[in-house]
DNA sequence: CGTAGTTTGTTTATCGACGGCACAAAGCAA
DNA sequence: TTGCTTTGTGCCGTCGATAAACAAACTACG
């Protein structure tokens, strides 16, 4: 009696979580296409596709009429389910914060606006932020399979505290996500694995802008994907290697708020002078612009503003500009002598930046880095709204992404 | 009839791999280790195990006494073959070269001294190299299974082209991966796989010091190692990520040398002033120490012994090896707050620097680098004798350790 | 209009690496 | 001696994936 019908459906372990994540990507919109990526043959290919539709993460188009192709049989297309599971996203900012549900693919599928609550006691906002979680994931009735935090503040590994929690008034060191995690357990908000509590994955907005970017926008296909921005005070950077965040040996690198970029330039509080962190800010911007700066909160919204409506007709902000651009391109050329980029992209102000001159960025970068001159890293703006919650959703997606089957397999 | 024989010689082809490495790094002494180390059953490790002795790479002791172990039955040594096969390793430099066989584990079987043979054109340089290579080959009738070159200079990738090999009076741009492997392939040196030429596996001397002193040196056990020495004049460095090095997108990571550590220092080449690469090169101790600089190519030797004699009877040179390590220090920190690094190992002036005021180099990286104050990074100099050369080998092993079966499985 | 050619998807048989388990071996501790 | 602990091996099952043949769906072209 050889009844080991257990084949077809277990099928595919070591390659279900790479081929959700060119799907998930969107680098597989066709099956063939899958089988390419993957290396593996068409039958293993299509019993992976199968597998991942009976999880209920993916659909094939089997429509007649859906089909297309050039030559040959054409190809159905393969898509995120957009009534897959969801996770939980969140992001903490000097105004408040947001929370969000994000399907597969980093489509947010709900959003409860920013509200203000800035508090001294990281429990309490982290619990009105999972509150608010919560209350999406009930309205929209979906499943949710794992949560994702975003802070303005460097979170160390692997104990996940937050060390510099500037705008958030929070305490040097607080466990953030201990807490996330805390809070997530006592919303009863589920993990992959169903009737479990969601581990509260919690990592730097900026890492995970650069995350979010490398997976769904301007990063797209970079193997070594340096990502530099401001929020609204001092510059923050991430990197993103083979396709993974790198933080460093303890969730710190990357800290390139220090660089020098003028040595005769403003005092910062490392010691030194000149820094990235303070020559490039959006107050340094308003600063050399002429401008009063406004509350801290918005001093980034007043300087694209700025930019926006007076580029053109003030040269004080065209000189600004171009001066941030000269401080800017120094930084990054530093940065690329170092770790050899093969694509730059600028958020926050610095977006705007790139977005205004360009060329210029680019000149002073190949000018000043050693073998800039064969070549030039392409250096362009990010393209993602809320880049920082999608990066969120992500990180709690990691786990599926790295084995499919935990949703129930 | 199910005569099916083929399993247990064929066993262990995706640990076969990882196994080798962990016996050739020393940090598999025994079956059991490797067990635990590889997260396979015993039974797995043991037929590893076996198929590795039986391919020649490694060795089991079983004579009776040589068992050993605190409680329960004792383990069998497991070692690298010390009569397995060899690479062929060379490194050239500004005083000529040297040509070695190595062995697994980093040993080096034979070496050819350093000849003078500093021309021009690297195709004759490399048909020097490879000749010597293959003289040590024949007299010592082992078997080759690859070939590495170590050069001063940055390599680009993929292409293998040096791009600035100063010392070497060759010209920036000179093809070298691609004439070492036209080099090995007249000499009929072999690689892996029987009677196929070697591949040239070439890459910049620092970089492949790096690799060698991480797998078999003061790098061992690090995440994420950063490497950064002195040659004869100039600074490099180099990162050791997870065991891999890190070169960059295209080869040309890890330039640290024109980090600024003195906004009012010497002027560079680079255009800048105070750059780490002239702040703290032999050139630049000498003059501090107020020394009259000797011949360029032993500007390394010059400064290394006057700090080993002199150091505790000159002031002068003592408060040289101060002013070097305070500027240093301020690079390292830089790169500390970029790389976020758990250990830094230091090679050429930079490792005398170490040995002689570590305490002092420690201090200035912590007081100058973001999280330095909480916990500090292990500054440490590097251990092997002939690293760059050890690292060639390390290249020329790659293969063989991502498959070992390419030896004639 | 029909046939050839091209590419996609599925079915079936089989392979091979590894885990599980039972058992044997080799020392130490009473 | 008799346990106890840890190491090493033989046997079989299982699971992920391949290979190869077949089937399907469309284009190109005479």
């Amino acid at each position: 009696m050889t009844l080991t019908r257990t084949t077809k459906l277990e099928r595919g372990r070591g390659v279900l979580g790479p081929a959700l994540a060119l799907v998930h990507t969107g680098r597989a919109p066709t099956r063939a296409v899958l089988t390419a990526e993957l290396g593996v043959t068409r039958a293993t290919a299509g019993a992976v596709a199968a597998e991942l539709v009976a999880l209920g993460l993916i659909t094939v188009d089997s429509r007649p009429g859906a089909a297309f192709g050039a030559q040959g049989r054409p190809s159905h297309r393969l898509a995120v389910d957009p009534d897959g599971p969801v996770v939980l996203a969140a992001q903490v900012h000097a105004d408040g914060f947001r929370a969000a549900l994000v399907g597969l693919g980093g489509r947010i599928v709900a959003t409860a606006p920013g509200c203000t609550a800035v508090h001294a006691d990281p429990a309490q906002v982290l619990g009105e932020v999972v509150e608010a979680g919560a209350t999406l994931l009930r309205d929209s009735g979906r499943r949710c399979v794992g949560a994702g935090l975003a802070v303005p503040s460097a979170v160390a590994e692997p104990d996940g505290t937050a060390l510099n929690p500037l705008h958030l008034a929070w305490e040097a060191g607080a466990a953030v996500r201990d807490i996330f995690t805390r809070c997530l357990a006592d919303a009863a908000v589920p993990g992959p694995a169903p009737d479990t509590p969601a581990t509260g994955y919690t990592a730097n907005d900026l890492n995970l802008a650069a995350l979010a970017e490398h997976r769904h926008g301007a990063g797209r296909g970079a193997q070594h994907l340096l990502v530099v921005g401001t929020g609204h005070r001092g510059v923050g950077g991430a990197l993103v290697l083979d396709g993974r965040l790198h933080t460093g040996s303890s969730g710190l690198a990357l800290e390139v708020g220090h660089l020098t970029v003028d040595p005769d330039g403003r005092p910062c509080h490392c010691g030194s002078r000149g820094c990235l962190d303070v020559e490039t800010d959006p107050l340094a911007f308003l600063e050399a612009a002429g401008r009063e700066p406004g509350p801290a909160v918005s001093l980034l919204e007043q300087s694209w503003e700025l930019i926006r409506t007076e580029y053109d007709t003030d040269p004080r902000v065209r000189t600004a500009v171009e001066t941030l651009i000269d401080r800017l391109g120094l930084g990054l050329a530093g940065l690329v002598n170092i770790l050899n980029p093969d694509r730059i992209v600028l958020a926050g102000l610095h977006r705007a930046l790139v977005e205004r001159d360009g060329e210029r960025l680019r000149a002073v970068i190949a000018d000043r880095s050693l073998w800039g001159r064969s070549g030039g890293v392409p250096v362009v703006p990010c393209t993602l709204d809320h880049n920082s919650l999608v990066g969120a959703a992500e990180l709690a997606w990691q786990p599926l992404l790295d084995d499919p089957l935990l949703l129930g397999g």
